[in-house]
RNA sequence: GCGGAUGUGGCGGAAUUGGUAGACGCGCUAGACUUAGGAUCUAGUGCCGCAAGGCGUGGGGGUUCGAGUCCCUUCAUCCGCACCA
């Protein structure tokens, strides 16, 4: 029988959908694991061979998992709504549905031929409306809750309002937007829309003006993580700041826990930095400044409020910088300084946000004619505006400590400011010491001690004169959740007198309506202002804004656990049972965009007794990105001549990038490059001495454009789909970067050969032995079985192939045909390649399927050897290998070393200094 | 600038706790069988050298009987953040 992998990997694929394999139920009486695949956005595209990396890896983990025991929860869905679907439905009319079912028909079909063991029953897709109402189930409950800083979490808002009503908010400390206290009679007195006003103050979805960023190509907002460098993720296209009114999700509410629940996470430690550094949590203190009167400004001076992590400095604070939008600007500023900072302010508002951002080095200034009071020793400190003070951050305001700050460094010695050191340490004619060490000096009580105690002194000092507070300010946003946009979840929320109310639970859910264009109305409204009979049925009109792509995506794991649950998002049952994902693997690029939000939204649902874990990702792991590889020829100029790699450099070239799929090995196929376009049809060549044409080659990103595209289906095409698996996995470490060259498959290839004719003697018939095996053989067996189970826990699995390899070599060597190793090998290979161990497996006798078999047990009488062969080096350079029984002890060793003829010929006459045996793995002596 | 990661043959990579550097595979070289083929099998393959031997994990230094692995320093590449007070 040969080895048709075609036919295989068809049969076992039908039996798989046939038998439902891999459909998975709660079974208390099995322990639980869950295997998490970052769910795709089905692109037009179609998958390439980078992206089931991930899907490998974690099947073969699924598999293991379920082998060992475990009930094993893996499912797999789509991210289905997005803007490219939308975009094209723009261009072309065509609903952004159909493309959408088109792309996820093709993706699965492209997944299926691979050999998932995905539990296809608890699909979901975050278009279907059966699962987004549960994403507006979770919006609504947002909506309902509040966030109380005292307990640490969500609570309802009805619980609020009755606080409200009793004591009115002085005794509320939420998480909230700046509320002006009241109390029970003045809420008492507050008419229904006042009152709403205030909850949504406090509510975790508000709605709010707030500066957002305005995408006009798109015609949307975009949240910060989906802005780089100024350009929108998806499309690259110019954003903008803009003032509008938008949902938002408060995030950063839950700021602390984000940040402090990653400690309890295994994840790795760049991506945990990632997340640390989005929230961005400082701890400092704001200080109160007032100002001087001076002539011209209102009597009631102002106070400027700023944001220091090193209050210890304060004495060092020599100037004050406000941002320019900051709003105090237009108060203080003296009339003689009016016409300056008018048009400083008009030079900035000019620059865009990227400009300021890419432009660090170019100091600008300009000097208000205000003065602030120094909060302990009543200095006369000038107040600047500068636009290297963010608006957006802490307060926009800060006190400059130019002694202490780079910064500030720069600024004071370009406007000529002066300089007071406070920290010993480093020396300020050259540069600020910015190092938080350091004995205070020149600060009166602060004198003397160590910039630690110091701020905790100057904390406490301002704290008793009222001046200041302990403060922790994060980066961290709050998450703007509205999008102008089609091809999302519609807002469970109507107006009623401007005010927006959600609907009931049992209303959802509101789908998506019909419209016949998909661009904004002409009043600028969203696609859905074109919607007939947007309005509840009492005639209220409904939000027009869909929700943005992360809404989906926030807790689809949850989900998976209960996907036709219609009572709940997850029933108590399913989730105690589940819990969370135990491994999640996908890419790095959500890093702070989902990664954060469905923490949050997990934590949140946690606060509400919706879920049991609070956190929803256990341990989780990036697969590197798989690069391209291109092929190049290279056409002498002006010719449509093409000269082979290694002749190139006598000619004047032009290396064009040549479709891979036609390079084999480097060598160009010229017949096919031929035909791959008309323009070369008569090309000419200059051939190798060999009579080849060889390309060059570059790692780049695999795209179209580069034609270094390679698809899994071709693979799977040549050579199957297990050697697809096995290769992707061979390629190198899951989380490391690396580039696809088909060139390698051959060898995995060769190995599912290998691995099949030990089932088959010469004249392939089927030929297994029932005797014993032999120890030589046993050992072979359970070191891979050792190695292999180790392997796959730590997700080396570029490692277990080689093992296979190594093993299943030595057993052909052996020319080993004995049952009980080859069933056991059978279902250790299993997991990496399904389809032939499947075969394999029925051919050994056995009924389907080999999923229900169990991983085999490894027997440490196999593992150890009677004689170990010690490597002897001599001062640390290995010279000779040396057999010795495997109880020897160090003694032992030593004597019979000194009567070996090959170590006295390297001790020559000379008699060792010292000799160092470690027993089971070397001896160093050293002359 | 800050933070993180990675540097090992012609290539992808291995070496899990400081203990034989280069496993496994590709490629390459030679040979065998051959309906000269992008098939299969066998042997070889880190570098220098005819050899003995020497050198070798980005560079330099250190700790150690022994360092790819630990420490210091430096360079390069990639990723993230970036005037964050």
């Amino acid at each position: 029988m040969e080895y048709i992998f075609s036919e295989i990997e068809k049969k076992w694929q039908e039996y798989w959908r046939e038998n439902h394999t891999f459909k998975v139920t709660e079974d208390p009486s099995k322990p639980k694991y869950y295997v998490l695949d970052m769910f795709p956005y089905p692109s037009g595209a179609g998958l390439h061979v980078g992206h089931p990396l991930g899907y490998i890896a974690s099947d073969i983990y699924s598999r293991f998992k379920k082998l060992k025991g475990f009930n094993v929860l893996h499912p797999m869905g789509y991210d289905a709504f997005g803007l490219p679907a939308e975009q094209y439905a723009i261009q072309t009319g065509q609903h952004p549905s159909i493309t959408t079912e088109n792309n996820i028909r093709r993706y699965r079909e492209q997944m299926d031929k691979i050999g998932f063991s995905y539990d296809w029953s608890r699909e979901v897709r975050t278009c279907d409306p059966d699962y987004y109402k549960w994403t507006q189930w979770v919006f609504i409950q947002l909506f309902r809750h509040w966030f109380n800083n005292r307990s640490g979490k969500a609570e309802p808002i009805e619980a609020l309002v009755w606080e409200f009503e009793k004591n009115g908010n002085s005794n509320v400390d939420a998480a909230q937007d700046s509320c002006e206290k009241f109390s029970a009679a003045q809420w008492e007195k507050m008419s229904e829309k006042d009152q709403q006003l205030v909850l949504l103050k406090y509510r975790l979805a508000y709605l709010a003006d707030t500066m957002v960023n305005w995408c006009p190509k798109l015609g949307t907002v975009l949240a910060n993580d989906e802005v780089k460098d100024g350009y929108s993720e998806r499309g690259g296209y110019p954003v903008e700041q803009k003032e509008m009114k938008q949902w938002l999700l408060r995030v950063t509410a839950y700021a602390d826990r984000l940040v402090d629940g990653l400690d309890k996470l295994e994840w790795n430690d760049s991506l945990k930095e990632m997340q640390r550094n989005w929230i961005g949590r400082s701890e400092g203190a704001v200080i109160r400044f007032n100002l001087y009167p001076s002539a011209g400004t209102p009597e009631d001076t102002p106070i400027i409020e700023v944001f220091t992590t090193r209050p210890d400095t304060i004495f060092g604070c020599t100037y004050m910088v406000l941002a320019p939008e900051h709003e105090l600007v237009e108060k203080i500023t003296t009339p003689q300084y009016k016409n300056q900072v008018r048009s400083y302010l008009e030079e900035t508002k000019k620059r865009t946000e990227r400009e300021r951002m890419a432009d660090t080095k170019t100091i600008t200034g300009q000097f208000t004619g205000a003065h602030a009071k120094h909060p302990f020793s009543d200095e006369k400190l000038p107040v600047w505006i500068s636009d290297y003070v963010l608006a957006g951050y802490g307060t926009g305001a800060i006190m400059a400590v130019p002694a202490h700050d780079g910064r500030d460094y720069a600024f004071a010695k370009h406007f000529d400011l002066p300089v007071r050191e406070v920290v010993s340490g480093g020396d300020i004619s050259q540069g600020s010491y910015d190092a938080k060490s350091g004995i205070l000096i020149n600060s009166e009580f602060l004198n003397g001690l160590e910039v630690e105690g110091a701020i905790k002194k100057a904390i406490a000092e301002l704290e008793k004169c009222g001046n200041g507070y302990k403060k922790i300010n994060y980066r961290l946003r709050d998450a703007i959740f509205s999008r102008q946009r089609y091809w999302g979840e519609p807002f469970p929320v109507y107006y009623k007198d401007g005010i927006p109310y959600v609907l009931d639970e049992d209303e959802l859910p509101l789908v998506l309506p019909e419209v016949e264009s998909y661009l904004p109305t002409q009043k600028g409204e969203p696609p859905l202002g074109r919607a007939k009979n947007w309005n509840t049925p009492e005639g209220y009109p409904l939000e027009l804004s869909t929700m943005p792509g992360f809404a989906g995506s926030s807790a689809y794991y949850l989900r998976y656990m209960d996907p036709d649950n219609d009572q709940e998002l997850v029933s108590k049952k399913a989730n105690r049972y589940w819990e969370n994902v135990d491994l999640y693997i996908g890419g790095t690029e959500h890093a702070t965009g989902h990664l954060i939000y469905s923490r949050f939204w997990n934590k949140f649902l946690y606060d509400t007794g919706v879920v049991c874990k609070d956190e929803p990702f256990k341990k989780l792991v990036n697969q590197g990105m798989i690069q391209g590889r291109s092929n190049f020829v290279y056409r002498i100029k002006g010719s449509n001549k093409f000269v082979s790699h290694r002749l190139k450099d006598s000619y004047n070239v032009t290396p064009l990038h040549v479709d891979v799929n036609i390079v084999h090995n480097d060598i160009l196929d010229i017949e096919s490059f031929r035909k791959w376009n008309p323009e070369y049809s008569d090309a000419e060549f200059i051939l190798e001495e060999d009579g080849t044409y060889r390309c060059g080659y570059a790692v780049e990103k695999m795209s179209k454009s580069l034609y270094n595209v390679v698809n899994p289906d071709e693979i799977i095409e040549q050579y199957g789909a297990d050697t697809l698996r096995l290769y992707e996995m061979f390629l190198g470490p899951l989380e490391q970067s690396k580039p696809w060259d088909t060139n390698g498959i051959e060898g995995v290839y060769k190995f599912l050969r290998k691995l099949w004719k030990l089932f088959f003697n010469e004249k392939n018939e089927l030929d297994i032995s029932d005797e014993k095996p032999t120890t030589g053989e046993l050992k072979i067996l359970h070191k891979t079985i050792k190695k292999i189970e180790e392997d796959i826990e730590r997700l080396s699995l570029n490692t277990s192939v080689s093992a296979f390899m190594i093993c299943v070599n030595e057993l052909g060597a052996m020319k080993c045909n004995k049952r009980e190793i080859l069933s056991r090998l059978v279902v250790i290979v299993s997991p990496f390649a399904p389809h032939i161990s499947e075969e394999l497996w029925q051919l050994l006798g056995n009924n389907p399927s080999v999923t229900g078999a169990s991983f085999p047990e490894v027997n440490p009488v196999f593992l150890s050897d009677d004689t170990i062969q010690y490597p002897v080096s001599f001062n640390g350079k290995t010279r000779l290998k040396i057999d010795f029984p495997a109880d020897y002890e160090k003694e032992d060793i030593e004597k019979e070393l000194l009567k070996n003829e090959n170590v006295l010929k390297y001790l020559k006459d000379g008699t060792p200094r010292k000799i160092i045996v470690v027993k089971g793995r070397i001896v160093n002596i050293v002359v």
